[in-house]
DNA sequence: TATATATTTAACAGTTAAGTTAAATGTTAA
DNA sequence: TTAACATTTAACTTAACTGTTAAATATATA
């Protein structure tokens, strides 16, 4: 949604490094919980942040409630570092 | 210098703030202060979040502090961001 | 030297964030 | 219906973040 949230969401290695295991497909919330030390109720919450900044989405399957990227988002960020990388390149020395 | 560091750096809104303000080109320390209505003890820590992060650095001339921008740190976040999104074309075009 | 100006640092208060454990919810299958 | 499993939500603790005011530091100038 926001870039507020986008940015805030990405802030955390965790839920980074969450998004880079998503990056090779979905995955049940049980089976990304397993890849951490942290508790799942942490792992959840963490989800719930991603998911409100829309950079992963979830689908109920029986039991498993799987989670899959949504880089969509990243979009709006991207051009801000862009800009922000190229906007000085010909300003002067003072 | 870390990408946690930058991250975190950018997540606060007065901080991008700063950056959008330095793209323009060097601002006293005072002048940036001016610019937003918190304290100069507050954007002072902002700054020294933001230089800790290595996104911003000052030189000082007198009384005055200027900071400047400096946007290469932004590389590893670009190319991270770049490659969650599905494609290496930023990569490619290094 | 003393004083004014520019900026940072210290100490503190309120808010937000991330983790834990325990309880609650939703789903499947006996 | 009950039991087991997968996940989330609630309550709580602790640490980090952001702001404030007041004191400290650095520089220039009368």
């Amino acid at each position: 949604m926001s870039m507020q949230q986008t940015l805030r969401a990405l802030a955390d290695p965790t839920r980074r490094e969450i998004l880079n295991l998503l990056k090779r497909g979905r995955m049940a919330a049980g089976d990304i919980a397993n890849y951490f030390s942290i508790t799942g109720a942490a792992i959840s919450r963490h989800l719930s942040i991603l998911r409100e900044a829309d950079l992963i989405y979830d689908q109920r399957e029986g039991k498993f409630i799987y989670y899959e990227l949504n880089a969509s988002v990243l979009e709006e960020i991207l051009l801000w570092l862009t800009d922000l990388k190229g906007g000085n390149e010909y300003a002067e020395k003072k």
